[in-house]
DNA sequence: CGTATGACGTGCA
DNA sequence: GTGCACGCCATAC
């Protein structure tokens, strides 16, 4: 199996109940290595899998940060999914 | 194999 | 409160 950091921060990702979210850095410390939350930007960037909400993670100051199809409709969904901080 | 990149985090002015 | 610069890791080319 490829186990790779990638693989798991998939996995960690899609594990993330609706109407709640997820810090870079957090899903790092789960992936394994907490001070790789840079990688997993750049991953979830690349990452186009429908299977991962990667819309639920979001930077540690709370603030959105980027996404894929926009920022905006990053922060859309997460209201939509009932995220209201 | 080596270089460059990025959806970050933290510190300092 | 805002802006700039550095450092860190994995991935892609």
């Amino acid at each position: 199996m490829d186990f790779s950091f990638r693989e798991r921060v998939y996995k960690i990702v899609a594990a993330i109940p609706q109407g709640q979210v997820r810090t870079y850095k957090q899903v790092a410390q789960l992936a394994g290595n907490e001070r790789a939350y840079r990688a997993v930007g750049s991953i979830l960037h690349k990452n186009t899998n429908p299977n991962v909400p990667c819309h639920r993670v979001i930077r540690s100051d709370g603030t959105i940060g980027g996404y894929n199809k926009g920022a905006k409709e990053k922060v859309k969904i997460l209201q939509q999914e009932g995220y209201v901080p």
